[in-house]
DNA sequence: GCGCGCCACTTTTTT
DNA sequence: AGTGGCGCGC
């Protein structure tokens, strides 16, 4: 049965929640004449007309347009902590999704400080941790041991190479990685093999391939990240009690960075909110949907912003409210973003404003090289720290693409300016916490062929490839697990296989009954992996790393109790977990899937095993990158990892065409439209000053590059922006007000969007004059190597002076003139 | 079975 | 340039 809807400029239709009481008292105070909501309401206090609008709507669906600095988490957090305070939902009857295990942090965090709850029991956490929840719970119905393992982006790509090994799959024609993005990309989509269209040979044998690995996988026991979320939604989608009973329990369903879902998470969504009847969604809670188009980066993997679209159609939602105060950035950063952002099509629209003043010019450098760029950077912002204008962790700098941040880490290294790189690899995923956890996941579960494989030979104990072999055809033959295969096979006992897996055995054993500490210190020391380490001469941070791997399962035990679900519990101020009567929390008693917590089995109460489920926890989350947290430290990283964060002092760096926008994306307008999203993320990152800069030259793959400055330049308000390149001699640059700044700025573009025919005469002659090299745009020159081509373009000067060259064997290629042998075709 | 050296690769990333 | 994977030689 469908609610009833109204909307009434926000203001508190309590009609539509029949009967709820209101412990806090809303109901007497505000009204739809919009009393002050304030004084009953502490909730409520300081939000804006639109925000309190969103927090305070009535059931039924909505789409919050949630810009940049709006207070987007804000209001999503006391949105639920209204409806539980004016009792209009019950902690079990709500579920709030996200995309990072920190972003559902934060949630926890802030509303255990808005509310004296218990937040267990609550459905608050990512998408993949909930549904890990769900299967966990159903594994009988979802055709999965309770103890299943995750297998992360590593673990899955080993598992297919296994895979095309014993298949005999050209790995030319067909590799793993592609096939690994092509399962994921299947899974994104919600299709099994048997749904995937396949009209060529190719896609066939991939299709075959996806096939063989689900049942490898199921075999195994184990699941990947996408396997997580499809088998969910299958349960979901084929047992109807299972469905009927979420769909009943949670009345409240809301959705953080909607525009990053993608296709099968929003049917995910859409299965725990209703059933389709006569091609119509029938709902019985409400979907809050919170989301940004202009903030959708992820199109790469698979999001989908035309959920938001859907979403309104489909949930036929009646309350859209957008949220365009922002809170965070200097008005001349805000036009410069919204300025940027305008220039892409399709947007639901929408406009940042802000009642803080222009504040500080945007400022625009131009450096020689990418190195003087990361010189440029770690002078200014030693000048920020040493003025005092902000502390050094409240300094970012973005960048486009990882390789980038190696100029800027040296820089800043050695000028001695502390900084911290956020991206890479993280803590779970460092190779030797990676064998640690193979050797408990094996404990845990013997036909786990991805962790055998992987130590079965590490530490070496002279087990090679040739053995393997063997023993994966014999594995192959009679159907079982690499472990089986061996104790199978009489005559093994004595063989190093034999003794491996005797060790995992008595490791086994001797683990029974151990706390989590001793488990994985038994195992550290038995699997010979810290003797392994202590022989390595770069051992000691691995060693280092290992005994944190013991730190981090202490902590998980006493921070997340075991077999409970890996969601941070609130403890109160004398560090007790606080909790909360089964009745309170509105659980019916009658139905047992109701009281499920994650990691139990909703018919049994069975519960994994404290390593089991701390395995579960390092698969779901990754953990941190860096251990250095909490220093005051300049900030690194990509545009991307950026998202969600701010920033008093941001740089971009790198802003040049080929690189921002990436080359990769420029093929097409939807690759170069999320680019130019990507740099409005980017922008609204800051909040008093932002810095963006672009070097000629670059060094890339071990080449230098020539680099013309990116076109989001001139999408910028030329008002809000100040040119602070200074004047140099004999490099092409020039100071801000010239007119031959004027010219290079708005030099015509060639088809490739580099600038051509603008010839930069240095304002200073040269001190060392190379000689004029005489080429001129349309020339056709002589290449020692390359043979003749054709001059498309001629930039920098003198020393600096290089061609763009078309050649017709070798394509178009970037010279330096200096250095390359180029003579004039008369 | 192990280790060295060569070759190919290189957008963005969370779970 | 730097890394990771693979193949060859010991």
């Amino acid at each position: 049965m469908r609610q009833p809807r109204s909307y009434n400029g926000g203001m508190l239709p309590h009609d539509l929640f029949s009967g709820a009481p209101a412990p806090f008292g809303t109901g007497n105070g505000a009204g739809a004449t919009g009393v002050s909501s304030q004084a009953v309401q502490p909730l409520l206090q300081n939000l804006n007309p639109e925000q309190l609008a969103a927090v305070t709507l009535p059931a039924g669906h909505a789409l919050i347009l949630a810009g940049a600095g709006s207070g987007k988490t804000r209001v999503l957090t006391t949105r639920i902590a209204w409806l539980l305070q004016n009792g209009l939902a019950t902690p079990g009857g709500i579920l709030a999704v996200t995309f990072t295990n920190k972003a559902a942090k934060e949630m926890l965090t802030r509303l255990s400080a808005m509310l004296p709850i218990n937040v267990r029991g609550m459905w608050i956490g990512t998408f993949h941790g909930l549904c890990n929840r769900l299967l966990r719970a159903h594994h009988k119905l979802a055709g999965l041991p309770q103890a299943f393992q995750i297998l992360d982006t590593q673990d899955q790509l080993s598992a297919i190479k296994r895979l095309c090994k014993q298949f005999n799959v050209d790995e030319e024609r067909f590799p793993p990685k592609q096939l690994a993005y092509f399962i994921a990309g299947c899974k994104e989509e919600g299709m099994r093999p048997r749904d995937v269209p396949a009209h060529d040979a190719d896609t066939r044998k991939k299709v075959e391939l996806y096939q063989l690995y689900e049942e490898q996988c199921q075999r195994e026991g184990v699941v990947d990240f996408g396997e997580l979320m499809l088998r969910s939604f299958e349960l979901l989608r084929d047992n109807d009690p299972v469905r009927a009973h979420y769909q009943r329990r949670f009345a409240h369903i809301l959705v953080d960075e909607f525009q990053d879902t993608n296709k099968l998470q929003y049917a995910w969504l859409k299965q725990m909110a209703g059933d389709v009847v006569d091609g119509c969604l029938h709902t019985q809670g409400s979907v809050l949907a919170v989301g940004d188009d202009d903030q959708s980066i992820y199109a790469f993997r698979g999001a989908r912003v035309g959920n938001m679209q859907d979403f309104v159609r489909e949930f036929d939602v009646q309350h859209q409210i957008k949220l365009e105060q922002n809170y965070r950035s200097y008005s001349n950063i805000l036009d410069s973003a919204n300025a940027l952002i305008s220039h892409n099509s399709r947007r639901l629209g929408k406009n940042l404003r802000t009642t803080q003043g222009p504040g500080e010019p945007v400022r625009i450098y131009e450096a020689n090289s990418d190195l003087a760029e990361a010189q440029w950077m770690v002078d200014e912002i030693k000048q920020l720290v040493r003025d005092g204008e902000m502390p050094r962790k409240e300094i970012a700098v973005l960048y486009r693409s990882n390789a980038q941040s190696r100029v800027i880490e040296s820089a800043l290294f050695n000028a001695s300016v502390p900084y911290r790189v956020y991206g890479g690899l993280r803590f779970f995923e460092r190779a030797e916490i990676k064998h640690a956890l193979a050797y408990l996941r094996l404990l845990e579960n013997p036909h786990d062929d991805t962790s055998f494989l992987r130590v079965v030979n590490f530490p070496p104990r002279g087990i090679g490839a040739r053995t393997l072999e063997v023993l994966q055809d014999a594995a192959r033959s009679s159907g079982c697990s690499l472990h089986d295969a061996v104790s199978a096979v009489p005559g093994k006992a004595g063989t190093n296989l034999g003794a491996f897996v005797a060790l995992v055995q008595v490791l086994r054993e001797q683990t029974q009954g151990q706390n989590l500490r001793g488990i994985i210190g038994q195992v550290l020391e038995s699997s010979g992996l810290l003797e392994h380490y202590r022989h390595e001469k770069e051992g000691a941070d691995r060693l280092e790393n290992l005994d944190e791997l013991i730190n981090a399962a202490e902590s998980f035990v006493t921070q997340e109790g075991f077999g409970r679900d890996a969601v941070a519990l609130p403890l109160d101020e004398h560090g007790n977990a606080l909790t909360q009567s089964p009745a309170s929390q509105g659980l019916d008693p009658d139905a047992p899937m109701l009281n499920a917590p994650g990691n139990v089995d909703a018919d049994t109460g069975e519960t994994l095993s404290p390593l089991a489920a701390f395995l579960t926890h390092a698969a779901l989350e990754a953990g941190d990158n860096q251990a250095q947290a909490g220093q005051d430290a300049v900030q690194l990283m990509t545009v991307h990892a950026s998202k969600g964060l701010e920033f008093d002092c941001v740089f971009i760096g790198g802003m040049e065409e080929g690189l921002f926008p990436h080359e990769n994306s420029m093929s097409d307008r939807d690759g170069l439209e999320e680019e130019r999203r990507l740099m409005y993320v980017a922008i609204t990152r800051a909040r008093k000053r932002l810095y963006l800069s672009h070097s000629q030259t670059r060094m890339l793959h071990g080449q230098t590059r020539y680099n013309v400055k990116s076109r989001f330049f001139d999408e910028l308000p030329e008002e809000a922006l100040k040119w602070i390149t200074p004047r140099q001699a004999g490099f092409g640059s020039f100071a801000p007000d010239s007119g031959a700044a004027r010219a290079y700025q708005s030099g015509a573009r060639g088809q490739f969007g580099f600038k051509t025919e603008v010839f930069a005469s240095p304002p200073v002659p040269p001190v060392k004059a190379a000689p004029g090299h005489g080429l001129r745009v349309g020339l056709a020159v002589f290449h020692t190597k390359f043979g003749e081509g054709k001059v498309l373009a001629i930039e920098g000067a003198d020393a600096d002076a290089r061609a763009q060259v078309h050649f017709p064997r070798h394509g178009t290629k970037w010279l330096a003139l200096s250095v390359a042998k180029l003579t004039i075709v008369e």
